[in-house]
DNA sequence: AGACTGGCTTGGAACGATCCACACGCGGAC
DNA sequence: GTCCGCGTGTGGATCGTTCCAAGCCAGTCT
């Protein structure tokens, strides 16, 4: 792999290095089949010799489609990472890569509109596709995708618009939770309390539902044993402390691993060891469920395979070949620590 | 503004629209000086009136730049996220947003070539500049751009080639341990350990000397409260157990917020309070140091500053303006919580 | 032998923007 | 009245690729 002047080689360069025309070069790239052995070889060489990799802009131009995937992350909250999205951007930033995509990120710069951003990238046709992530405020950005015919998968469901059509992966968070009151069910707990979000928020009842659902299966007493507040430290640490002198519940299910760690600070002030004398189970797999002790059993999101489900619905969407089912729930899993 | 055809407005469309040539409309986009009031007036309602907005791609071919910054993810390490560059990288979305650039990911496909991506992207003129993250670990990518006379900036020092003459932005961590020991100092601690990496890694040694320096100057000892080993919870808490027992520091400082709650374990289990017995500081200021309890004293990189930064240096570096300092070292800073 | 087929290659046009050189109109100076 | 200069606006060429229609050649069928 050798450069030859200053420019960079074009497929003209290619063309005349290896003898033939600059079509038969395209081809080459594009559909070897084409060409005969001996030539596609030729051209192999020629491409090999030179350096040459197609100019992006001017495929772009002429195919008008960029191999490029819009992904608008959101303003950051107080100062924080969102970890869920680090996960999930790796994993789709590789699947993508792995079919000829990159993704391409963008902010909301004007604040106010929701649609900021997702319009002037269209228009100017500079992604082929976008991948929505916040579906379940109620944004506006599934319907006028869709509605402006712009191609887009949502991670997330469609939660308030049981009409919609567009594709999309989510995680089942009942499923999750299902799966930790199970779990605290084989260790015998009975007395499972839940501390969630407020009423409104999809994500929260669905989660919640988890739990209720269960223990109704198993005839179990729900009354009494749910929390609802806002998701920080301190709500789940006052949510479980008053469960805990009220209720005494053996075990505590949090909607996510910031309440349970409010759960552990409210069960550590009253002298209980977690999972000894009270089990506590959180939700997201988070960091702190790891490294804070006594280790955090907590429901995990499969992050990793909604990314490769989004990219593999991409490609059908894309591509315009049809989409047999335009939509994916995939089961968490649970990550069983000392907490628990 | 309204959608006219099928096909999306082009120059050409608005220059018709408006009745001028398209150069004027070109003009008034990128020279708007160059035009009388009324003509410009005409051009720019005719543009709202078709929505239009300049085709990316062509731009890109004629201009010979994408207005792109590419920015490799480097792949996860066992299933965790990475919040440090999810808060750099939601920073530098932003501030290259600002100046009209968007970020674009790609992934280290091939796994072994540590220069994947990069050239391949250069060569097809798929991005402006590149944003290089990982400069520690001896990683040929800033010594190979530069050859290459590709644009870039490192977030990380150029620590084992101290010739190298690029711009880049990093975070002072003997700053911030100095930060830490300071404030411990301030306490009225003065058996302070540190808990930090095996020699060998360059930001180790860097946090490490913040220690080692403040402790000397204050004429403080420092020997045998020194604890080297890899960065997990499990030696945290054994290196802290063990300085515990032999030395009995009354603060810990650890190179890390993983290594700080491993100190944290060690408290409990040896029946001590943090923040009431024994003081511990972590690095990063991590989720888990705000929602482990007692809540953890930790440095805090500024790394929102770091990107802008970062894209203040690129704009320089493409637009061929002088950039009088290439090195850019911000300081950290302290976020004080219970466990001091 | 001539027509026809199919595989491979060819030059020209197109994508939509910017750059370039020139044309135009207008006022002021000689 | 002519010429120049300045501020604006114009058509043509260009960036590097892919699409299109047609060309070429060898081999086969009639």
């Amino acid at each position: 792999m050798v450069r030859r002047s200053g420019r960079a080689p074009t497929l003209a360069t290619v063309a005349e290095e290896a003898g033939v025309s600059r079509q038969t070069v395209s081809n080459a790239l594009n559909s070897p089949h084409l060409l005969r052995a001996d030539t596609l070889d030729r051209v192999l060489r020629a491409i090999d010799v030179l350096g040459y990799s197609p100019n992006r802009a001017a495929r772009s131009l002429r195919t008008r489609s960029s191999h490029l995937i819009g992904l608008r992350v959101e303003p950051v909250v107080d100062g924080n990472a969102n970890p869920l999205m680090d996960r999930f951007l790796h994993s789709l930033v590789e699947s993508s890569n792995e079919v000829g995509y990159h993704v391409l990120l963008f902010s909301a710069d004007g604040a106010s509109d929701p649609l900021a951003g997702y319009d002037d990238l269209l228009r100017s046709t500079a992604v082929d596709a976008f991948v929505v992530t916040d579906t379940y405020r109620g944004n506006p950005q599934a319907g006028w995708l869709e509605a402006r015919g712009a191609p887009f998968v949502a991670f997330g469901r469609p939660w308030d618009e049981p009409g919609a059509t567009h594709p999309w992966v989510d995680v089942d968070g009942r499923a999750g939770v299902r799966l930790a009151v199970e779990h605290l069910l084989e260790r015998g707990h009975e007395r499972i309390a839940w501390v969630g979000w407020q009423k409104g928020s999809f994500i929260g009842e669905d989660r919640r539902s988890g739990w209720h659902e269960t223990m109704r299966t198993h005839g179990l007493p729900t009354t009494g044993l749910s929390a609802r507040g806002e998701d920080t430290l301190e709500f789940g640490r006052r949510a479980a402390r008053a469960l805990l002198e009220a209720e005494r519940p053996t075990a505590v299910v949090c909607a996510s691993d910031t309440l349970a760690m409010g759960a552990l600070h409210a069960l550590s002030e009253s002298g209980l060891r977690a999972g000894k004398d009270v089990a506590v189970v959180g939700f997201d797999d988070s960091v702190a469920a790891q490294v804070a002790p006594p280790g955090l059993t907590s429901v995990r999101q499969p992050l990793e395979r909604v990314a490769v489900e989004v990219v593999r619905l991409l490609g059908k969407r894309l591509s315009h070949r049809p989409i047999d089912d335009p939509a994916c729930l995939l089961a968490p899993t649970l990550t069983v620590r000392a907490s628990s």
